[in-house]
DNA sequence: CGAGAATAACGCACTGACTGCAAAAATGCG
DNA sequence: CGCATTTTTGCAGTCAGTGCGTTATTCTCG
């Protein structure tokens, strides 16, 4: 890796840096571009070279996620969807260890705004594609027929719901932060078979 | 109804209309609001006046929906949340009878327009509240905890793919336009029973 | 009907996110 | 070092959205 990218990544991180701290500071939409831009030292257009929005700044790991989740269901040879989720989230949880001071404030001024937390929703929406298509495979059918977009729609739901409501304290431990997912495990797994039922007895009630 | 209620009502519905059609024609981002102001014979200034946004203007039923749900669920006595649920949709249905013209061209530019869709989704999430406290009353538990809000996540995402995928034409009846309904209440139904039995024994994978 | 109060429409000036473009600066390479 | 490439920056502009004061309209009450 050259001097050119790194350093640029060490921009976009003092970028992300600035902005985190200034949002919890003084909040969301009391910092402008320009307090940004001035807090990491560069000049305001320079901003949307790094990030093409001031949500985004806030979910630069967002990509990285979503491909990683996509890499999973591609290679999960004939394993079980949910399964294959499960694995991802553990691994995600994982990768993140213990969550530093920059995560933290990240988290808590998302939950604080609003218009925030729809950025992350419409996000996480994109694991919805990827989520159907895989279950379009293993159920044969096409990722725009109900049962796998409804079954992706809900799986997206539930993992969104994994975050603890706002105003609860951050899970301290890796087992702690797991526990509500075999819950939402569950609920999905028994959805699904309960589709699967209908698909072969389309009387059932 | 006075004069002044009546105008204001002619005046609101003469700017969606005149917002869809240009949305339409020209598309929702290439479409300003000085474009539909002028369309709408209003100042400019005055379209916030019936709209708090841009996007706003394409949602306008959201709230008597949401209100005309919440209602339902507070009188529903002691039935299932998710019969209540159902039983306010297909009134919803019946009560939008056939889509006019107007109709089919605002889901239309929704559904051309990711940002529009992620729109309606945070719109969606708020049914997640109602539910959630409904669910939390019916079993014995807080609206913050796990499982209400995961069978509130649920059910407004199973809603929201209730809408068929863009491009598939939209259902002809009310009995076409229902049958995926059931499918959906039948993932969650099973979900919920699953839920049950995990909070008796939660030793059960 | 005719004030005068209430409400709606409007104009204006402003903020702030975001974009296109072209000049200037920094960097990498031979 | 000098040249090509990439990055940074400044500038001018668009558009959504807001605050505020003014004008026009409508309602009410005598």
């Amino acid at each position: 890796m050259g001097l050119r990218e790194r350093k640029k990544e060490k921009t976009a991180r003092a970028i992300e840096e600035a902005a985190v701290r200034l949002f919890a500071e003084r909040g969301y939409d009391a910092t402008t571009i320009a307090d940004i831009a001035e807090a990491a030292e560069i000049a305001p257009r320079t901003f949307f070279s790094y990030f093409p929005s001031k949500e985004s700044v806030l979910f630069s790991d967002f990509d990285a996620k979503f491909r990683s989740l996509a890499d999973r269901l591609a290679a999960r040879g004939d394993a079980d969807v949910l399964d294959a989720v499960r694995a991802w989230i553990t691994e995600m949880l994982d990768a993140e260890g213990v969550p530093d001071q920059l995560m933290i404030a990240r988290h808590q001024v998302i939950d604080d705004n609003e218009e925030l937390l729809a950025f992350e929703r419409q996000l996480t929406t994109r694991f919805e594609g990827v989520i159907a298509e895989a279950v379009a495979v293993e159920t044969g059918l096409e990722p725009q027929d109900l049962h796998p977009r409804l079954i992706a729609a809900a799986t997206a739901a539930g993992l969104g719901v994994l975050r603890p409501a706002p105003g609860t304290p951050e899970p301290a431990g890796l087992a702690e932060a797991l526990e509500p997912l075999d819950d939402v495990l569950a609920f999905l797994r028994a959805g699904v078979l309960a589709l699967d039922r209908r698909r072969q007895d389309p009387s059932r009630t």
